[in-house]
DNA sequence: CTTGTTAGCGCC
DNA sequence: AAAGGGCGCTAACAAG
C-alpha cells in the first residue's frame, strides 16, 4: 500500500537513497555481485506525507521481509521518470543490481556534483557525505543538520583484558546494530538520505552559480555541464563495472609458476654472492630495503642530519623457516633475529641517490647505478665464462652517418658496470659483484610484477560470478582523469616492462574480441591546440613520427641532413623494398631525437632545467640550452604557458578544453616550493584536463552509437587516452571503424580542435596482441 | 594485533 | 632547500 504511496510521490519530487549493506568488506571487495542489502532509506523533500507527517521513508530488509520486500519497489528503481539522486551512486546500483533489480532514472551523484565544484578536497576533508554536509563551504544551509559518522553514534570502546575501556573503537555490524538499536540505527540511516537530498539542492544551486565557458564563449551553467557530460558519463562507468574484464586464470597461475621460480634463482644468485662478505645475508629478506640500506651503506650518514648515522650493524627479524632453535629459547620460535653488517669493512661505496629523509636509498634506481647496465647472468661458478657475457654489455652503437656530425657523446665508451665495481676490487670481484646486485634488481622487478599483478589478479574478492574482474572507475582526481581501483587496472604492466605478458591475461569471452583503440599523442595535441602553436600544429598537419619532426625543428644539422636528403624523417616500406635508401633520422640522430621526445613528455608537465640536469647528467645551464631549443620554435607554448601561471596566480585557478576549473590555494603565504608546484600543475592540468574531456566525450559518443549497441559491443575499461571495448568477433572490423569515428570527433560528431585526433585501433583476442 | 605512513613503482 | 603532472597498490616499518 505505501509503497503506491511513494511511487505517485516521488513523481514530482527527486528522490534519494541510502544503502546499508552487510556480507561485504567495502575496502576489499567490489560491490558487484558481492554484498547484501539490510536497509535503505527514500527521501522526497519536506513536503512529501507518508503518514503520521511522517516525510521520510525507512525500509527494512534485514528483518521485514528481505528481498520479496525489496522487489516490491523494483518498478520504483527502474522507472525512469522517478529522478534519483545519489550519493556514490555506483555502489548502490550495483548492490540494488545483485537483486536483479535494474536501476533506472539516474539523476545526479552528489559526490560528482562536489568534485565538479572543487576538484580539491582531498586535504579539506574529502568527498564523503559526512565531510561535505559538515562543511559551510558547501552546505551553508543553517537548519541543515549533516550526517554524523556511525563511529561518533556506534562506536563503542573495545574492552581490554583487565576489563577497561581501551583506545579502539569499533562499531559492531549493522545487522547488530539494526536489531539492537533500532531506533537511532533508523534515525541514522534515513539521516543519510535527507543529507543526500540537501547537499544536492546546496550544490545544484552552487553550479548554477558558476558560469560554463567553453572556447571563450558563455555555454550556460555548470550545472548544465554537469547535465550534458558528467551525468550520461557517470551512468557510463557503472556500466562499465558492471561488465567487468575477463580474466584467464589459468594463464595466470601458469605466469605465477614460471615468475616464482626466476624469483628464486635471482633473489638465491643474490644472497649467495653476499654471504661471502656478511654470513647472515643468506638468509635475508632481498626485498627489505632497511636491509639492503644496511648491507651497502651501513654506517653511512644521514644527508640531511650529519648527526644520524646508520648503525654499523644491525638486527633483523626474519620468518623462521628453517626452523633455528635461537640462543636462549627451547624451541624453534616463529622469526628469528639475523645481523647484517656492510658488506665491505675497510671500503665504503658512496650512495649516489638518497630518499626524502636523508637515507641512501635502496630503491631499484639505486640498486641499477650500483650494478650499472648489465645483465643478471653471471657464472658465479665458472669464471671463464664471464668473457662471454663481457661482450655482450654496453649499448648498440649508433648508426654513423657520412660527412654528419652525431650531436651526443656515445655512452658505449663508458664502462657497463656500474658503481659498486671499483669499490668490490674491480676485475672478477667487482664484475661478480655488479652481477650479483643485477640479479637482485631482477628479483626486484620480479617481485613488484607478482605482488602488484599476478597475484591480485588472481583473487576472488575482485571477482564476480562469471569470473570477470570488476574494478571501480572514479571522477576522483584533481584534473578530471579517471582513477581505477580494487583492483588499479590502469597500470597494467605494458609493452618491454610485461616480461611475463601480463596482458594477455585480459582476454575476451568465447566469440567475442577486444577492441583497444588509443590516441597518439593526445596530450601533445591538446597542447598544441591551447597553445595555438603553429611548428606544432604544422608538425601534427604533416603527419608522420611526431618526435623525429620535433628533433629537425630543434637541430639546424639536422634539418640540413633532412634537406639534404640524407636521412629521412620516416619511411613506409613499398611491396619489395626491405630497407630505406637512406638511414632514418630516428636510427642516426638517435640520441638528439630521443632528447626531443623526452622534452615533448616533460615539457607539458612543467619539467625544469635543473630536473633535465639531473636525468641527462649534463649541466643544468647545458639542459637549459637544450630547453631553449625545443622553445625556439614554439614560443606560443612559452608564452601560454606564462599566462596559465599568471592565470593561477590572479584568480587561483586553471581552466580545460570543455570548461572545467580547478583551483589553487592563493599563492601569498605559501613556500617557493608550493608556488613551484602549483604553477607547474597550472600549466599541466589544462592539457591533462582537456584531455580527460576528449577521452570522455569519446565514450559518450561510442556509449550513445546506436549501431555498436545493436552489434552487442560494450565499453570496459579506459586507460586516460584509450578505451578497451569487449564484442561479437564477426562485427569486430565494423565496431572498430565506428570507435575510430567515435573518437576522431567525439564532441557531437565533430572535432571542434585544431589538430586532428589520430586513432589506432585493433581487434584481438587479448590485450596484449592489441598492442 | 591493529592502524597509519613511507618509499617505491606500475600506468598515462 | 626542495626542481615532472596525475593516479593506486604493496611491503616494510613505526606507532598505538
Amino acid at each position: 500500500m505505501w509503497v503506491h504511496l511513494v511511487y505517485e510521490l516521488v513523481e514530482v519530487i527527486v528522490s534519494i537513497y541510502a544503502f546499508q549493506v552487510s556480507n561485504i568488506d567495502v575496502k576489499q571487495e567490489t560491490p558487484v555481485d558481492h554484498g547484501e542489502i539490510t536497509c535503505f532509506s527514500i527521501y522526497c523533500g519536506p513536503e512529501a506525507n507518508f503518514g503520521n507527517g511522517k516525510s521520510c521513508i525507512w525500509v527494512d530488509v534485514l528483518d521485514g521481509g528481505g528481498k520479496s520486500l525489496l522487489v516490491e519497489f523494483a518498478p520504483f528503481f527502474e522507472d525512469p521518470s522517478i529522478k534519483k539522486v545519489w550519493h556514490n551512486y555506483s555502489f548502490d546500483r550495483h548492490v540494488i543490481e545483485n537483486y536483479g533489480i535494474k536501476v533506472s532514472g539516474f539523476h545526479a551523484d552528489t559526490m560528482h556534483l562536489a568534485r565538479l565544484w572543487d576538484s580539491s578536497r582531498r586535504t579539506k576533508g574529502g568527498y564523503s557525505l559526512e565531510a561535505l554536509t559538515g562543511d559551510l563551504a558547501v552546505c551553508g544551509d543553517k537548519n541543515m543538520v549533516g550526517k554524523v559518522s556511525m563511529k561518533n553514534i556506534f562506536g563503542r570502546r573495545k574492552l581490554k583484558k583487565d576489563g577497561s575501556e581501551g583506545k579502539i573503537i569499533t562499531i559492531p555490524p549493522v545487522e547488530e546494530l539494526q536489531r539492537e538499536e533500532r531506533k537511532p540505527w533508523i534515525c541514522y540511516s534515513a539521516l543519510d538520505a535527507m543529507s543526500t537530498l540537501k547537499l544536492y539542492e546546496n550544490l545544484k544551486s552552487k553550479l548554477s552559480g558558476r558560469e560554463w565557458k567553453l572556447d571563450g564563449s558563455t555555454k550556460g551553467r555548470m550545472i548544465d555541464f554537469y547535465e550534458k557530460y558528467w551525468r550520461p558519463f557517470g551512468e557510463i562507468l557503472v556500466e562499465m563495472e558492471a561488465e567487468g574484464m575477463l580474466v584467464d586464470r589459468a594463464y595466470l597461475a601458469e605466469i605465477e609458476k614460471v615468475a616464482q621460480a626466476e624469483q628464486q634463482v635471482a633473489a638465491n644468485r643474490f644472497r649467495r654472492w653476499a654471504s661471502k662478505y656478511c654470513p647472515d645475508a643468506k638468509y635475508m629478506n632481498v626485498g627489505s630495503d632497511a636491509q639492503l640500506r644496511q648491507l651497502f651503506f651501513g654506517g653511512a650518514q644521514n644527508s640531511k642530519d650529519p648527526n644520524e648515522s646508520l648503525p654499523d650493524e644491525r638486527d633483523f627479524k626474519i620468518p623462521n623457516v628453517e626452523k633455528v632453535i635461537e640462543e636462549g629459547k627451547k624451541t624453534a620460535t616463529k622469526f628469528r633475529t639475523i645481523r647484517l653488517h656492510r658488506l665491505l669493512c675497510d671500503t665504503r661505496i658512496d650512495p649516489e641517490i638518497y630518499t626524502a629523509s636523508g637515507w641512501p636509498s635502496a630503491s631499484g634506481d639505486a640498486l641499477k647505478t650500483l650494478a650499472g647496465k648489465i645483465s643478471a647472468e653471471f657464472s658465479f661458478t665458472d669464471e671463464s665464462d664471464s668473457l662471454q657475457t663481457d661482450a655482450n654489455v654496453g649499448n648498440l652503437p649508433e648508426t654513423k652517418l657520412p660527412g654528419v656530425e652525431v650531436g651526443a657523446v656515445s655512452e658505449c665508451t663508458k664502462s657497463a658496470y656500474g658503481t659498486a665495481y671499483a669499490p668490490f676490487g674491480g676485475g672478477e670481484k667487482g664484475k661478480e659483484a655488479c652481477h650479483a646486485i643485477a640479479a637482485l634488481c631482477e628479483m626486484c622487478s620480479i617481485d613488484s610484477l607478482l605482488s602488484n599483478f599476478i597475484l591480485p589478479l588472481q583473487g576472488s574478492h575482485i571477482s564476480g560470478k562469471n569470473g570477470r574482474i570488476h574494478c571501480s572507475l572514479n571522477i576522483n582526481t584533481e584534473t578530471g582523469r579517471l582513477s581505477a581501483r580494487r583492483p588499479n587496472l590502469q597500470n597494467q604492466p605494458a609493452l618491454e616492462k610485461d616480461r611475463y605478458k601480463i596482458r594477455q591475461a585480459f582476454i575476451a569471452a568465447p566469440g567475442n574480441s577486444l577492441i583497444v583503440a588509443d590516441y597518439g599523442q593526445l596530450e601533445l595535441r591538446i597542447l598544441a591546440h591551447l597553445a595555438n602553436c603553429k611548428s606544432m600544429l604544422d608538425a601534427f598537419e604533416a603527419g608522420g613520427d611526431f618526435h623525429s619532426r620535433t628533433a629537425m625543428n630543434m637541430y639546424p644539422h639536422i634539418r640540413k641532413a633532412v634537406d639534404q636528403k640524407l636521412v629521412l624523417l620516416e619511411w613506409h616500406p613499398q611491396p619489395g623494398e626491405e630497407k630505406p635508401p637512406v638511414p632514418l633520422l630516428k636510427d642516426a640522430f638517435a640520441s638528439e631525437r630521443r632528447k626531443a621526445k623526452m622534452l615533448n613528455f616533460s615539457i607539458a608537465y612543467g619539467k625544469t632545467p635543473v630536473g633535465l640536469a639531473r636525468d641527462w647528467k649534463v649541466s643544468v645551464k647545458e639542459a637549459k640550452e637544450t630547453v631553449d631549443l625545443w622553445y625556439n620554435e614554439r614560443h606560443e607554448v612559452r608564452k601560454w604557458q606564462e599566462e596559465r601561471k599568471k592565470e593561477a596566480q590572479k584568480d587561483s585557478c586553471v581552466h580545460t578544453l570543455l570548461g572545467r576549473v580547478r583551483h589553487f590555494p592563493s599563492m601569498k603565504n605559501v613556500t617557493p616550493y608550493q608556488k613551484g608546484h602549483i604553477e607547474r600543475a597550472a600549466i599541466n592540468t589544462p592539457v591533462q584536463g582537456s584531455a580527460a574531456d576528449v577521452a570522455m566525450c569519446a565514450m559518450i559518443e561510442i556509449s550513445k552509437n546506436a549501431r555498436l549497441k545493436e552489434l552487442g559491443w560494450r565499453l570496459l575499461l579506459q586507460v586516460h587516452d584509450e578505451v578497451i571495448l569487449e564484442g561479437p568477433t564477426e562485427s569486430g572490423e565494423e565496431a572498430k571503424a565506428i570507435v575510430v569515428d567515435c573518437m576522431s570527433k567525439p564532441f557531437d560528431g565533430k572535432n571542434i580542435l585544431q589538430v586532428d585526433l589520430s586513432v589506432d585501433a585493433k581487434c584481438a583476442q587479448n590485450w596484449y596482441s592489441a598492442k
